[in-house]
DNA sequence: TGCCGATTTTGACAAAAGTCAAAAGAAATC
DNA sequence: GATTTCTTTTGACTTTTGTCAAAATCGGCA
């Protein structure tokens, strides 16, 4: 009960613009942002090139989990794609709530676990699928991606030029 | 002091030869090892493929996060690829732990977090390098692995054919 | 409605990587 | 030390994907 009102006092709520970035490049990650409203982004930026690592949408979390575990500066953007709100808290106040109440760290196991399992799956989708099959994976496991992201944020995301993406589409959808 | 006494009690160590299958595709994985002497690899079988996902060697941990988190059966083998010696200890004894001193999910959120990490820029490199970039990389990154593992499992980790990798090779090492 | 800017598609060509097959080189075994 | 087996390299050719440039399409908005 503690727990629930220590987390309750801390928390903001917040609406955004669409393109509004939540995280950027070389900054230190200090927060922890739910998206309750809109759909989101992180991208990366290579040598000018803009690469897409993941979208969000209703829901989901809103983080560098790099940052938030090294200190460092995290290499993502968090970009909004569509108006949102965001419930957001800071880094400071997640640990000092990790530090009151230890039993959150088997949450944020839990949470972390989630990611990487994700994450594996797209490495191995990379590894031994082509671009076309890539896209269809796509398709049927998050379509959402496919009407609120563009062709470009997509085709970045799939590691594949935009112009190979338009003709992967064109051949059969 | 009673939690280093119930790890010493359940741990055991294994000396097990080159081409021992830790853990094999389509079965629950049921034990953390710690690698003491030797290295493995996990891998994946795709399509009649033989496809590396990681490499691991002295001091590594060799399991499954996927099935130990999800309860569902791995989709990766873990191999030795030297004669080896392992200490290891079930999930089910480890559970009981995280269940006794709930401060241990504080070490398995900070261990599953360094993996992500790693796993996150094999993706990122995966995304936007070409074959020739990702293998100076590894050379830089992970020495270990050119000297202890052979031109088939590096090609396959770096998502290319073996012949591919002999031709960067030749170019200029 | 009509224009502007952004996004998507198409074309022509170049570069990267895959496949199949054979040869060369190492390593293990007898 | 010869033979067998596995690994690595090389060659010829095909397929996939990238790049650059231009055309077509779409979406707001004056």
């Amino acid at each position: 009960m503690e727990g629930q009102m220590a987390l309750a006092a801390m928390v903001t709520r917040r609406e955004l613009p669409k393109g509004h970035l939540l995280l950027e490049q070389g900054k230190v990650c200090q927060h922890f942002y739910l998206l309750e409203q809109g759909s989101a982004r992180g991208y990366y930026n290579h040598e000018g090139k803009d690469v897409s690592l993941w979208f969000a949408f209703e829901g989901d979390v809103l983080t560098s989990l790099y940052s938030y575990a090294t200190g460092k500066p995290s290499y993502t953007n968090i970009e909004l794609l569509e108006d949102s709100a965001v419930i957001g808290f800071t880094f400071d106040q997640l640990n000092a709530l990790l530090e009151s109440y230890p039993e959150f760290n088997l949450i944020g196991r839990l949470l972390t676990e989630q990611y990487f399992i994700e994450l594996e799956e797209r490495t191995l989708s990379f590894q031994f699928k082509t671009a076309t099959e890539r896209y269809h994976e796509l398709i049927t496991k998050q379509p959402q991606i496919l009407q609120r992201a563009s062709l470009g944020h997509i085709a970045s995301f799939l590691g594949v030029s935009q112009e190979t993406l338009s003709r992967i589409r064109a051949k059969r959808e």
